[in-house]
DNA sequence: TGATCATATGAATAAATGTTCATATATTTG
DNA sequence: CAAATATATGAACATTTATTCATATGATCA
C-alpha cells in the first residue's frame, strides 16, 4: 500500500475516532454494547446529561455511522450500529493508555 | 463499578482518543509501529508534513504519553511508549467503521 | 382538538484543535 | 567562534467541536 492511501486510510480512521472521543459520547457506546438499546430519556437519565445536548451527540453519531436509531411511539431507541466498536474501549484498557 | 466512575474512565479513554484521532498522527502511529523509532526528518519525507506542525503533534502526543522521545545528536528519535496502541487501528478496521 | 411528553433542530457562543510563520534552542562541524 | 542542521516553541489565526437556550416537530392521550 503506497503511502497516500496509507494517509487516506488513517484520515478515515481518524473520523470515527474523531465521533467516539468524547466522554459522553463513549458512555452511550458502553451503555449500548450492556444494553441492545435505549432511548433518549434513558440515556438522559444515566448519564445525567441535558437532553439537547445529548440529542445533538447521539445526531451527530448516527449521521457518522456509529449508531442506529428506531422510532416506537413518542421514543427513539438508539443502539449500536456495530457493536465491535466497543472493543476500542477494551483496547485502550489493554493498551494501558489511560 | 458506579455511574461516576464509569464516566471518569470515560473521559479518560477519550483524553486518549483525542490524541490520536488524527490523520497525522495516527500515520505517526502506524508508522512507528513498524519502525520501532523514527527521528523527525524521517517522519516529516515520510508524511510530506511541515516539520513545524509535525513537532506540534510530535511534542503534543508526547506530553500526553502515547510517544517517547530519545535525543541523539542533532536528532531526536520518537517512539510508541506502548507498542499495543496500534490495535486501535486494527480494531476500527475490524469493526470495519471506516 | 388541545395539552403533554419525547426528541430534534438551529443559532449563538464557548472552548478545543489544527495550522502557519517567525524565531529560538541545541548540536555538530569547519 | 561562526555557520549549518535538526528540532522546538510561541503567538496569531482558522477551523472544528461542545454547549446552551429557545423553539420546533411528532406522537399520544384526554
Amino acid at each position: 500500500m503506497d503511502q497516500n492511501t496509507e494517509i487516506k486510510h488513517m484520515e478515515e480512521a481518524a473520523y470515527v475516532l474523531k465521533a467516539i472521543s468524547n466522554g459522553t459520547r463513549l458512555c452511550v457506546i458502553s451503555l449500548l454494547s450492556k444494553h441492545d438499546e435505549l432511548n433518549v430519556s434513558q440515556l438522559v437519565e444515566e448519564l445525567k446529561c441535558e437532553q439537547s445536548l445529548l440529542s445533538h451527540h447521539l445526531t451527530d453519531m448516527r449521521a457518522k455511522g456509529i449508531l442506529n436509531c428506531r422510532r416506537d411511539g413518542k421514543n427513539c431507541y438508539y443502539s449500536l450500529k456495530n457493536k465491535q466498536i466497543v472493543q476500542i474501549l477494551d483496547c485502550i484498557r489493554s493498551c494501558n493508555c489511560a
